[in-house]
DNA sequence: CTCAATAAATGACTAACAGTCATAAGATAA
DNA sequence: TTATCTTATGACTGTTAGTCATTTATTGAG
């Protein structure tokens, strides 16, 4: 039936549409300020028809952060095409972590919403279950990286890959969300620059993976 | 003047007792869930009276948040008084800030809320002001302990103290923020404990601040 | 004690907004 | 042409943060 499967791709089109309403006036004015008013106005439907692709606010926001994960997952697929050892390449995934922030903000914030409330999301919800899908899928790439390390003896051969991946991972996310919120005012007060921040905790973890 | 006193501290009396009041409504159901008439009802004040001493909702919970820091502040306090070493103390520090979540989640969590939107407020405004002046102390008291593991020798003394425990200070609060997000995930469907999560993150720093 | 002045408390009210639903418009197929 | 089904609409509802005119309590001077 070609005509279902048209009317299937509009409907993902529009649900697309929606979604690049709602990163329009949820970036530019904030996730508490952007009202679904706002975003139906930009998206040139009514409100109803925003709550037949989106089951709430809440659940749009997801879908922003689903696009967000995808990216991040993408420059992490780049940034381990390369033939350095795994200890660099796991440099290299650190680096397109904070390179992402810096690059899309509002996305990383997106995701982080996603990461702080995660535990108190319906894991039936289907969206829910796609983020914490790319999540996952990202955290594997490190974890592959890792073994990679481990095999060719860049990185100590002690270490758990899967735990190790799991904390590093926890680290770098706090050291980035350290230089979200606190950043600013870092350099401006303690004049520390933010890319010190993130060289020094880069040379602390080659302390703790690096082989002899 | 003994009356204007007795007014002074019968006003920071009925302060503390709307926040005890917000204490008990938002800890059982969530900042988002709890509202303002709900906790004027358990203070048993009027609503408006609430906004006489708060105001907003968003700065009730900030002075909650500054009761956490405080006890945590507290508890780091504890710790470091031993005669340990200064690297055997800043692992007594990391144990605190995680025994510290588990006993108090809901200070943990009005923590985390404050600083997650740190970067949005404004920093003329008092409480907030305090807030960032208890979060300083004791990242201080952690700066001092490295400064002291540097002097009697077992912390590495290329390590510039400042700079260190601000990054260790950020990964640790990852570490137990991916604890606090994803724990019940990963013990029931990984099978990893938390205690194993926050002690390979030990192990990993043990490797990046040990001397030799 | 009385009474004006000040301070503290009240709760009905407003504005804003997420989410709903009866109705309408449009597409499809018989 | 018309019945059926799908999609879209926007007026409406319920909830709640925050306000403000009014009331109540406290104080100190005469």
């Amino acid at each position: 039936m070609g005509i279902n499967e048209r009317k299937e791709r509009e409907k993902e089109q529009r649900r697309q549409d929606i979604i690049d309403a709602a990163e329009k006036v949820i970036f530019s004015k904030g996730l508490q300020q952007a009202t679904m008013d706002e975003v139906a106005e930009a998206a040139e439907l009514s409100k109803g028809t925003l709550y037949l692709y989106f089951k709430s606010k809440e659940e749009l926001y997801l879908a922003i952060g689903i696009r967000g994960m995808s990216i991040m997952r993408e420059m992490f697929e780049k940034a381990v095409q390369s033939n350095k050892n795994g200890l660099e390449k796991s440099f290299d995934i650190g680096n397109a972590y904070f390179r992402f922030y810096e690059k899309y903000p509002n996305y990383y914030h997106a995701i982080n919403h996603f990461e702080i409330f995660e535990s108190k999301y319906d894991d039936t919800n289907e969206t829910v279950c796609l983020c914490k899908k790319e999540g996952h899928e990202s955290l594997e790439i490190f974890v592959n990286v890792l073994k990679e390390g481990i095999r060719d003896g860049s990185i100590r051969p002690d270490l758990d890959p899967e735990q190790a991946a799991t904390i590093i991972w926890a680290q770098t996310s706090g050291v980035i969300q350290m230089v979200a919120t606190k950043g600013p005012h870092l350099e401006k007060h303690h004049n520390v620059s933010i890319r010190d921040m993130i060289e020094g905790s880069f040379r602390l973890l080659r302390c703790a993976l690096e082989n002899d």
